[in-house]
DNA sequence: TAGATTGTTAATCGATTAACAATC
DNA sequence: TAGATTGTTAATCGATTAACAATC
């Protein structure tokens, strides 16, 4: 027989972007004292159809159950294992403007295990003010805390003209996913992913949608 | 002959976040001085293919010419247009915490043409308390600027158990769209849009991406 | 004119929904 | 057991890509 190697099929992305949603709402159940949901009152409660519900869970090692649905605390565990949320994850902050500052702050972060080792600036005015619990350190010093802390992710918060400089930087360092918070387009070699977080570009969609609406 | 009213085909949604990121692009090749720009040259930038660039830019009120490709000052007003970007919009902000202060005094936002008309928060203590040329207001005084204001758009930056709440008293209100910040999920009335900005949620998709990658 | 690029139609690809057998 | 819900296959829907006629 021939040794096959069991390839585990890649999650489509539209399906990782809900599973964020399913294990939100499943901690809000477990919180509440809910110990099974039905896949009909998850589509409910998130705006899907019970179909995509299934279908989206059975990419997980957890099944549910004929007649009584999905228990609560163990779907939760399965999609922190799925997403990678039950370990933690090293994180750096390059650009401590407002947003970079806040999100250095955001508790929300952390308690989702995502630790920020370190957080960096260009302005030499900025360099060794103290965020939180860290204190703002040089563009300098990047590589050195990206290697030693085994840092996974670099989030961009600086201006949009900078955002490819510091893009490069952050894989030169070593991270191996960008989180990209500025409106330009970063591009990254074949083994750094880069994800968008469009705040300033969804709030243009929002506004497309509002007045496409009241067009008619 | 039978009076036919002509209906814009809506521009489907994954189209609309595109040409955010071609307005971005556009204003850039602007600013430079590049007068003429090629669909392949535009899917090069982005990480796209020329065909989807060409398709997507078909549904603006603007064409390319043959062989020149088109042209960036045309091209940034047709999307401008078409986005909606061309008029500034009214814009409140709910939760002046770490992620809301720094909205607030986002520049980017002014410069896309977001006036901030107000900010609010629950919390009394910091009710009052200034950010930037703003005073954080009671959330009683919601209603009262979002209809004397015309505002838009709500943007919620409140702890996620707040968030419902606080889309359905922006919705009440009178707000058209709502911009969701937090990792909740809000449910609102048809005739009112929303779109979350997933800041953690990408964070968490990026996490997947990278330990996937690390399984193999 | 010849060659290259747009705009658009047709083909492909992938995601969502529907339907239903298996199961509790 | 009967009825309801999961897991999964098939059908539908929509988005992306390919191809090519029209155009400069």
């Amino acid at each position: 027989m021939l040794g096959v190697l069991q390839v585990a099929e890649p999650i489509p992305h539209p399906v990782v972007q809900r599973l964020t949603k399913y294990l939100v709402y499943a901690q809000r159940l477990n919180t509440e004292g809910v110990e099974w949901v039905l896949s009909q009152e998850m589509a409910d409660a998130l705006g899907l159809t019970s179909s995509t519900v299934r279908q989206d869970l059975s990419y997980l090692e957890f099944s549910g159950v004929s007649k009584r649905g999905y228990e609560t605390a163990k779907l939760e565990l399965a999609l922190q294992k799925e997403l990678g949320a039950d370990k933690t994850a090293n994180v750096v902050i390059v650009g401590i403007g407002n947003l970079g500052r806040a999100l250095a702050l955001h508790g929300e972060l952390e308690r989702r295990g995502f630790m920020i080792c370190g957080v960096f600036d260009a302005d030499k005015r900025i360099v060794g003010k103290k965020i939180g619990k860290l204190i703002v350190a040089d563009m300098e010093q990047l590589s050195t805390v990206v290697r030693e802390g085994n840092v996974d992710i670099g989030m961009i918060a600086v201006p949009p003209s900078a955002a490819q400089e510091v893009a490069d930087r952050l894989a030169d360092a070593g991270v191996r996913g960008i989180l990209n918070l500025t409106l330009a387009h970063v591009h990254a070699a074949e083994h750094v992913s880069v994800v968008d977080v469009r705040l300033v570009a969804s709030l243009q969609e929002l506004l497309h949608a509002v007045r496409r609406r009241s067009r008619r």
